[in-house]
DNA sequence: ATCATTTGCATAGCCCGGCTATGTATAGTG
DNA sequence: CACTATACATAGCCGGGCTATGCAAATGAT
């Protein structure tokens, strides 16, 4: 079989990552009962950490295509917990912001989110719990390093701004 | 802001661990250009993994509602993928197991997945593949060890140790 | 200064994946 | 033989993902 806990080599550990990882996210996401989406949540934190944005930006960062993006902001607008400012330099283009609301229940469903999955991982020793740190580290300068990698490479497009 | 690479308890870091999950989930998303959606794959791989199964007992392990599992094996057995077999005991049920085409499609988007991210964690030493091997296979048990982790039900079940 | 081009976003429209509510047929039980 | 329980299917909704396309503002050329 594949997906166990021991992967041989490199390559197989990405794809056991990224497994994992979806195992993962499908429990985080009914373990809250949240009826929000993870989409939702993660347009949240792309904002919250990278401060206010304009919506290309954004999508580029949350690595969803633009009309995905105008139509979570949407939806978060309607909540209440983003706001879209003028731009005063650019008519067609406006600052996407985190609302305090928005960035209260972004931490609200975060705390939520921990604490539901807290007794499954209640039980990690010291050098687990680290592991993990570490590995969030990890993953997240990957994910932040690849923001210049291709979204848009072996579509039909050929790169034409690269100079 | 919130999602650094440095949380300072059990708790943030559970947070911080789905939110660049998510992040990477989307990553892996679109590095392949594959169409087939996520949730292919993870059904994939729990059929894989889990060898074949009754259709409740799929829902259950990709912790999904009974319908969202009949619907994906309905795409699945069009694509061919996998296979709906009688069950001699309860005619009201039938096995679901993945096909020899499954499994190597399975196989080759792991492999394409993990190609494309490959170059973002080429340059990991020994250590740092040791932590993510590690991490995957904590996450792995958790995620197994939550099978009783109910969307409604409290959670109080510890994970029952460690192999 | 005007026109063409490019850029940034919005709209339209599609499909898939998620859910609840409900139907239907088989199992199980008295 | 009814009656309940179980396993799955169907219907129908909504959000999130995409491509294609439209439009208005910025930009650049002459």
């Amino acid at each position: 079989m594949y997906s166990g806990g021991m992967p041989s080599s490199l390559l197989s550990l990405l794809g056991d990552l990224v497994s994992v990882n979806q195992r993962l996210t499908r429990l985080a996401a009914r373990a809250t009962g949240s009826s929000e989406s993870p989409a939702v949540w993660r347009t949240l934190s792309v904002l919250n950490s990278g401060g206010p944005m304009r919506l290309g930006e954004l999508a580029e960062l949350s690595r969803v295509a633009q009309p995905t993006a105008t139509k979570l902001v949407s939806n978060l607008t309607e909540r209440g917990w983003v706001d879209r400012l003028a731009d005063p330099d650019d008519a067609r283009a406006s600052q996407i912001a985190v609302t305090t609301a928005g960035a209260d229940a972004l931490i609200a469903w975060r705390d939520e989110l921990a604490g539901a999955m807290l007794p499954l991982f209640a039980d990690l020793d010291t050098d687990d719990v680290a592991v993990l740190r570490r590995a969030v580290e990890i993953i997240g300068q990957r994910a932040d390093a690849a923001a210049d990698l291709a979204p848009g490479a072996p579509v039909t497009a050929p790169p034409e701004g690269q100079s």
